[in-house]
Formats: structure tokens, sequence, C-alpha cells
RNA sequence: CGGGGCGUAGCGCAGCCUGGUAGCGCGACGGUUUUGGGUACCGUAGGUCGUAGGUUCGAAUCCUAUCGCCCCGACCA
């Protein structure tokens, strides 16, 4: 993409109204525009991102062996009486009125829907185990939504339900959830680490929560120092192996790792001193097995073994796709703007052409920007006819990973410059080469 | 929902107390200049001061209502 042929609205100054660096780096780097409390549009480059998550959470999601289906954002009032949430879930849920008096509700999550979707299809144990999901729009009418799109009252979130025959097989399913899921983060460059969490509106007795370690997390955490140097790196994972999944689970959940909610003071002073540690975090998904909780009350029945119709087992996983942007930026920034990790990154490579107009500074970003998309992937070439410090600015702020500057001086001596955002490092060396280094390094985030 | 604050140009703000027909910086646009970290200068465009009532000869300014947004708390992916 041509800088100047793209929408990239980027602000000088802060609005007024962020007051936490992700919300203040999404709107100066022109990803996103509020459009009431809690409902923001997505600008180009903050839907690149977007996509980039959800292409991730895809991905991981097939992997693991689950289906992607998708779901409406309106649902009918009538299934949710059947669980008993209509009354239940409160001011949170968008209720709404068609033309014919009829009631519906904006989806605040949907296991009334998977449900109803199971039970009119699913009637063997042996179409069992299933896992379908969706990454579809939310909205819960928080009273106060704040910190951009960390709390936002529409949001995009990817929700999973799993069905199985019995809890043992359920639990797999569950394990296997939390091994995916820290996949997933990895991928996105965030330690996310799982504690054991209350199961709040969507009930069970399982659960963990996902958290991204920030200072400005809304969640008090308590955890021993071990776990952050959990990972899972590029081990192959087996997710049909039901031990070896529950081996990564243990793994990653044995050490204290709890929220304010489940916290156990005795336990934690239990961990060595200088091992402890308080902190704040980031909610970035939660995983639940709840039993037979909505398949009880909406007649999720599939007969077993034996001939007999029992209600299935389910659990529902949860990833906060729009608020993953907002943790992965609280986690990864500088005060000149966002460190894109390169598995989320919107562009590859940003081309920063120091004298726009010198026909050979222009010739020689021409072809590297020919190169770089020959190789698959994607430079933003800025071509604006700016000072180099205001396109230096640019770049920093908007966080691509790499950078390669091309100036007269440089190419008289044959070379560009390759920098790396996160550490301000550059080095000098062909156009050839810097394509070449740029192959490499993403070959380790596909 | 309790408490607090704010709505004036695309963004950041001043003006309001003490009414007299709106200003600054950044940005945008046109030029000149400059060219390895947000350059400098000249010029141009852009605002029914959130909205509705009221008081007044006259309201951004005073009064009332209302809408919206932000912050703290409680609540929450």
């Amino acid at each position: 993409m041509r800088l100047t042929r793209y929408f990239l609205p980027v602000l000088k100054e802060t609005p007024a109204e962020a007051q936490i660096v992700s919300h203040r780096l999404m709107l100066r780097a022109g990803m996103i525009k509020q459009q009431a409390a809690g409902i923001y549009s997505w600008l180009p480059l903050g839907l690149k991102v977007l996509r980039r998550i959800e292409q991730i959470v895809h991905e991981e999601q097939e992997r693991a062996g689950h289906i992607a289906l998708l779901m409406p954002t309106l649902q009918p009032a009538d299934l949710w009486r059947e669980s008993g949430r209509y009354d239940d879930y409160g001011e949170e849920m968008l209720r709404i009125t068609d033309r014919h008096k009829r009631e519906m509700l904006y989806g605040p999550t949907n296991e009334e829907m998977i449900t109803d979707i199971f039970r009119s299809n699913v009637e063997s144990y042996k179409q069992l185990p299933l896992t379908l999901y969706h990454i579809q729009w939310k909205f819960r009418d928080e009273v106060r939504p704040r910190f951009g799109v960390m709390r936002g009252r529409e949001f995009l979130m990817k929700d999973g339900y799993t069905f199985d025959i019995d809890k043992d097989a359920a639990l797999h399913a569950y394990n296997r959830h939390m091994v995916s899921y820290l996949r997933t983060y990895e991928r996105m460059g965030l330690t996310a680490i799982p504690m054991r969490a209350d199961s709040g509106p969507i009930g069970g007795d399982d659960t963990h929560e996902f958290l991204v370690l920030a200072s400005t997390g809304e969640s008090e955490v308590f955890y021993d120092a071990a776990v952050t140097d959990l990972h899972l790196g590029d081990r192959e994972i087996d997710y049909a192996d039901r031990a070896g999944v529950k081996a990564v689970c243990d793994e990653f959940t044995t050490l204290y790792a709890r929220t304010d909610e489940t916290h156990d003071a005795a336990l934690f002073d239990a961990i060595p001193p200088e091992r402890r540690r308080v902190g704040r975090g980031i909610e970035v998904g939660q995983i639940f097995y709840f039993g037979t909780k909505y398949s009880d009350p909406m007649k999720a029945n599939v007969v077993n073994d034996q001939g007999a119709r029992v209600p299935v087992h389910m659990g529902s996983h949860g990833i906060g796709v729009s608020r993953l942007l907002g943790a992965i930026i609280e986690a990864s920034h500088d005060e000149r703007g966002i460190i894109w990790p390169e598995g989320v990154t919107p562009f590859a490579v940003g081309i920063v052409n120091l004298k726009q107009g010198d026909s050979a500074t222009d010739a020689a970003c021409e072809g590297l920007y020919a190169a770089v998309q020959a190789t698959g992937l994607e430079p933003l070439y800025d071509d604006r006819d700016d000072r180099a410090g205001a396109k230096f600015a640019t770049m920093d702020l908007i966080g691509l990973p790499w950078r390669i500057t091309v100036g007269p001086r440089g190419l008289a001596n044959g070379v560009v410059e390759l920098t790396e955002r996160r550490t301000g490092v550059s080095v000098e060396m062909t156009a050839e080469a810097a394509v070449a280094r740029l192959v490499e390094i993403y070959a380790l985030h596909r």
C-alpha cells in the first residue's frame, strides 16, 4: 500500500477522551473512531489488525478440530426464555422490539442459540464430540463503557461451544481449548496466563480466565513469577491425545495464578516470597465447563450407547477479539507509539523514502516496494512528499515492526537501512538483503 | 446506578466569573523554503459556541430543561 493512496488519519495530538495508552494510540494511529459510548468504527488500519487477529484465531481453532459457523447478532427472546436467562441477564442485554412487536435482543453471547442448533440436528452420541464456534459482534449494554475497545459495548468475540457425551469427554474439550488458546495468544506475541476464575452469569464449575499482565488491567492478579516463564513454543500438540493435552494444561495451571475473585491468601503465601507477584491483568479470554446447565432446560439430548436419552455436556470458550488489540498495545508500545508483534502487524514493513521526488531514491523505493510484494509480504510505502522526521514519527506511531529507510546518502553506497521498531537497532545492507531478511523473520510467524 | 467533570473550527484549547456579534496552537489547502527525526515564512478555507426554551435592546457568556461524552466507585469478555 502506498501511503498517499491509503486512508490513515493519524493525529499529532491526543484526543481528550482517551485515558489509557492503548486507547490514545489507537485513536492517534487512525485505527478507530468512536461513534457513541463504547461503540467504534474500525478504520482501515484498525480493521487490518482486527482481521489478522481473527485469522490467527481461526487457524488455531481449525488446528484443534473446531468447526466455524456464523450465528446472527439478533436473536429471538423466546430462546432465552427457555434457559431462564431472558429475565436473569438484566439491563446489560439490549432488548429490541421489531415492527410486529416481536421481542428480540442483540446477542451478548450465544449459548441458547447454539444449543438450539445442536438439538435440532444432533441425536446420537456417535456424532460427538462436536465443537462449533464463530467470531461475531456482541453487544452488552455496559453501565460504564471505557478505555476504548477494552470495554466497549459492541465488541467482536470468538465464542465456541463444545458438546460431549459425558463429563470426562467435556473436560478434554476444556483442556483442548486451554492449549489452543495458549497457542493463539503466543502467536500474537502475548503472554496470557490462565487463572482460575469465577463463572459469573454464564454458570459452571470449571473455568479459567486468560490474563495479559498490564498495569492498566481491570483485574487484580496474584501469581507465582515462574508462570511468566512458561511457553508452548513450537512443540507439536496432538489434540486427540487426552493425556498429552492434560499434561500441557497441568504444566500451565499448577503454579499459583489467580484473580482477586478466587484469590486464596494462604496458598499465595506458600509461594517463596521472591516469586510472589501482585499486579493487574487484562482478561482476553475465558473457558467454561458447565455440564448440562443449558442442555437440561432446553432439552438438548442425545442417545447414548445404552440407548438412553441423556442431556449433552457442554462448555463455552471465548476470546475477546476486539479487546485483544487494546491488550496487545498495552503490552507492546513505547513513548513513540505502538510496537506490533510480527504475528498481528497490519503491514510487514514500512518503506520510508527520505527524498521523495529524487529520481534515484524514488526508483529504489519502487523497486523495493515491488520486491517485498513479490515475496507475499505487504509493505506500506510512505511516498508522501514530507520531511524525514514526519515520516519516521508516523511509522513509529503506527508501530510496524520493521522499517526500511531509503535515502540518497545510503544509495550512494548501495545500501538501505533495516530498522527494528522494538529495539531501534538499524543495520545497513543492500535492498536485496533487507528483503531476504524480512522473509526470514516472517517465516517464523506463519 | 452514586459522585465529579466537560461539550466553542478536523484535533488540543482560551474566551464565560464581570453579557456587546468568537480567538490561539496544531492540522488541512495554495505558495516559497527545507530535506536522515514532526523545518520556517506568507496566504486561504473552515465555527448557527451540543440542543431547546427563557431573561435582556443584545447571550458562547446569566437562568431552566434536555441530549451527549469523559473520569472515580459499584458492575462486567
